[in-house]
Formats: C-alpha cells, structure tokens, sequence
DNA sequence: TCAAACTGCGGGTATATGCACGTATCTATG
DNA sequence: CATAGATACGTGCATATACCCGCAGTTTGA
C-alpha cells in the first residue's frame, strides 16, 4: 500500500485547500483562519500568557509570538507585562471582541459547509484520524 | 455540532505533526518531505516546467519556484532554458536522483508506520475525506 | 508583418512555522 | 544574600505558501 501517494502530502494539500475556504469567509474581517482561532482563544483564556497561548494552540511559541505581533498591529490584541515582569500576557481590545463576535457567524458559515459535504459520520471519522495523528509521536 | 472545534484547524494541526515526521524520517538526507515530494514529480516528469510543475503540486507556482531555488542550491536539480525561452525546465542531477532513491526507504518506513497506526479502512476514509475537500471548491 | 493578447517567470509583500541561541527575569539553594 | 539553574521571550535563520505586478518571450489575428 505504500506505494500510494503520500499521505502526508495529501494531508497537506487538503489542509491549504481548506484553509484558503475559511480565509474567504473570514476575509471580511481581514482576517484569516489562524488569526481567527488565536484571537478566540486569547478571548476564552486570556490574559494569556504567549506559552500558555502556544500550548493551548498547539504551536511553536515564537510562532504564536510572530502571530501576535500581526493582531496586535491591527489592534486586535493588546500584551501587557504581568506581575512576573518576563511574562507577556495577551487580551483583546474591544475591535478584537468585536472581530471575534463578527466573525462567529461567518465562520459557522463555512463549518457548517464543510459538515454538510462531509456529513457527521465521515467528519467524526476524520476527527478521529487526525487525533490519531496527532497522539503518536 | 459547529461548536465543536475548527475542523481547519484540527487538520492544520495533524498536518504539522504528520509533516515533522515525515521530516524527521528524511533528515539524514537533508530534505524535508515537501522537497522529497518534489524532487520525486520532477524525477517522473522531468524536464519539467515550472507551471506543470505546479499544477501536478498542486501548489502555487511562485511557491514551486522557491522551492526549486532551495533544492536547486543543494545541488539537487538543474534549471534549463527550453525551446521556449520563458520556460524553466526542472531535471533532476544525479545527486538529486541519489537522494531519491536514498531517501525511499526511508520514506517508506514512515509511510508504512501511518498506514501500520492507522490501518487500512481509516486510511481509506482519510483518503476519501480529503479528496473530498480538495473537490469541493 | 506587426501589434495585441497570452504565457512563463521573477521578485515584492505578507503570513505561517519551527529551531537554535541569546537576554532578561525568577526561584531555589547553599 | 548571592548565584546557579529554570523560565519567558525575542530574534536570526530557513522553509512553505499565496497573491500581485511587471518583464520578456510567444502566439495569433487583422
């Protein structure tokens, strides 16, 4: 079976194909996906920490780091120093809530979408697999 | 169930993890998956363009072309001028055939530890999920 | 034949992502 | 209390990825 193409390859090509389908429904906002995702999670966590950020992502801190510089240029977010002076604690403003709220229904949108193609049964199936993924390093 | 988690975001996350395996299981020769995924296109197609390069991809063509820069540099691939002088056409050298052919194996090991986790059936519905995705748009 | 339309690329711009290294800060121990 | 070790970040480096624009070479239609 191996012979296949890559799975990994195709895993990839899926991802960006996707990625670029909640980019568009989020471009609106002038915002995309990743932005979307971290600016909901800084909202349901914060103020966060940027490693505490990175874990809950599942990204590389300097990456999550970088991320943050971009939605804090748009004002989106803002990062204060906390009682520990090395911390860099993340928070919305109010455009970044207001992106966040904004944002849901379009991104319900094309979740939505995706499920109806899918269906559940093959979208838990797929949850499961990429969970699989995920779990065995 | 559009509460649940971002599907996009979950296959991003699968992706960066199944990509740093395959990463990890070519980095004796130096390449990443990607790179291996290309050099074996031009392998099988070459002497290739740029464009049709992209196309079997499925990539952006200016994203083809950096990373033919890359692979390139390493000595891996030469870039001819073909009959029609806007084309650059991609050939492996020999070195970039070593590799290949170096790196199956170890390709294949990781190909065949997913398909070993995951099992024929998963494997088949992932397969089937993700061209469904990619066909959607 | 000659200009218009088309095609193939390169480069600029921007984000995404991870690793390695350096700096500032904090903490625990002698 | 001073210092070694741990921790939180930032930055440099490298690749991945896409979009847009402009240049140059090609093809085509009048």
């Amino acid at each position: 079976m191996s012979n296949a193409s890559c799975h990994c390859i195709a895993l990839r090509k899926a991802t960006r194909k996707l990625s670029s389908l909640y980019d568009a429904a989020l471009a609106p906002l002038g915002i995309n996906v990743g932005q979307f995702s971290l600016l909901r999670r800084v909202r349901r966590f914060g103020p966060v920490s940027l490693t505490d950020l990175a874990e809950y992502l599942d990204l590389d801190r300097s990456t999550v780091g970088r991320n943050t510089k971009v939605l804090e240029r748009m004002g989106l977010l803002t990062v204060a120093t906390g009682r520990d002076q090395r911390e860099a604690l993340l928070s919305l403003t109010d455009a970044g809530r207001q992106v966040v709220e904004d944002g849901a229904p379009l991104w319900d949108a094309v979740q939505g979408n995706i499920e109806t193609r899918l269906g559940a049964e093959r979208l838990a199936q797929l949850h499961d697999i990429l969970n699989d993924i995920q779990t065995d390093c």
